[in-house]
DNA sequence: GCGTCCAGGTCTACC
DNA sequence: GGTAGACCTGGACGC
């Protein structure tokens, strides 16, 4: 689908803000999507506006400390005003532009992990998905399986339902919507995808969401552990997947994490994954607080430079 | 080449 | 309420 220029706006967020550290992570997480491409401090990418497909260019005007972000806007047909406004909010809630790391960094700095972190990503804010939905399918599909397969599904599903648009001489391909996923016969979608048992819990969830889940601006603004609560109602959504999908309410430890926080807080990777989880994971907590999802978050983007630091071999994504 | 294990968890039947 | 076992698939590993 070819999407025209219908307008624009520009952010600013709230320095420290560096635009490539926010939108293009170290440890290679999107920021909408995985189709989204990424040259000279400009971020092509596209999200979905009420199933509408939105093209998105996004380039960084200002510095670290004078950030400022100008957005172009593609779509198929103009926008009304209220839907850019809509739009506007969106992008700014989902770089968090809003987010002022310096309560975040003033504790980090007294901490022996955590200070090399912020010091190396430094003005790096933390975004947010902005579909439920492809949330949900991330986390299903990073269950019980390595991140290579984990990364197989979901481009599967992209290339079979995803849908690709153009602007700005550049193809960026969105994830399906809820709504296409739940017409699905869930075994069929499964071998389609090679999904395995995902299938049916991610065409159960899409069911759901189409009735009338909440949305992700709305999980977002309950109290953490009652959007927890919401999403495990959620098929194939558990405690791990709950703290993908709402991050700031958790501390996501699992196969691959328990060996990195394990070594970190106990100079040694555990011996029995499963077993540690919820140990690693409360060490956490205890340790962190309410910070204990910004400091998974730093720790898991500069896995390179925080074992150079502190002389330990941290096993990379 | 073949068999086994287990991976960026969750659900459910059973006690 | 707690827990063992099943669930898809495929790469890694030992033999």
């Amino acid at each position: 689908m070819r999407l025209r220029v219908r307008g624009g706006f520009e952010i600013v967020p709230v320095p420290p803000f560096d635009f490539r550290l926010t939108v293009r992570k170290p440890a290679g997480w999107d920021l909408f999507t995985s189709g989204e491409s990424f040259a000279d401090a400009t971020l092509w990418t596209g999200l979905r506006q009420e199933r509408r497909p939105i093209g998105l260019k996004l380039r960084s005007l200002g510095t670290v400390e004078r950030p400022r972000v100008l957005v172009n806007v593609y779509a198929a047909r103009n926008l009304a005003e209220v839907d850019e406004q809509r739009l506007r909010k969106t992008v700014s809630v989902c770089l968090g532009a809003d987010q002022d790391l310096k309560e975040f960094y003033d504790f980090a700095l007294k901490d022996e992990i955590l200070r090399h972190v912020v010091k190396s990503l430094y003005g790096m804010h933390d975004t947010q998905a902005a579909s439920l939905f492809n949330s949900v399918i991330l986390a299903i599909c990073l269950q019980m399986a390595r991140l290579k397969r984990s990364n197989d599904m979901m481009e599967a599903i992209n290339r079979r339902y995803g849908e690709t648009i153009e602007f700005d001489g550049k193809k960026v391909m969105l994830q399906p919507d809820a709504g296409r996923i739940a017409k699905l016969d869930p075994k069929s979608f499964a071998k389609e995808c090679n999904l395995g048992y995902r299938g049916k819990y991610i065409v159960s969830a899409a069911k759901m969401i189409e009735s009338g889940f909440p949305a992700i601006d709305e999980i977002m603004r309950m109290p953490p552990d009652v959007a927890k609560e919401k999403l495990v109602e959620l098929p194939g959504i558990g405690d791990y997947a709950a703290d993908i999908i709402n991050p700031h309410a958790g501390f996501p430890i699992d196969a691959w994490s328990v060996d990195v926080f394990g070594l970190l807080f106990f100079g040694k990777e555990p011996e029995n994954k499963r077993e540690a989880i919820e140990k690693v994971k409360q060490e956490g907590i205890r340790r962190w607080g309410k910070w204990s999802w910004m400091a998974f978050f730093y720790v898991a983007q500069d896995l390179q430079n925080l074992s150079r630091r502190l002389g330990v071999k941290l096993r990379l994504q």
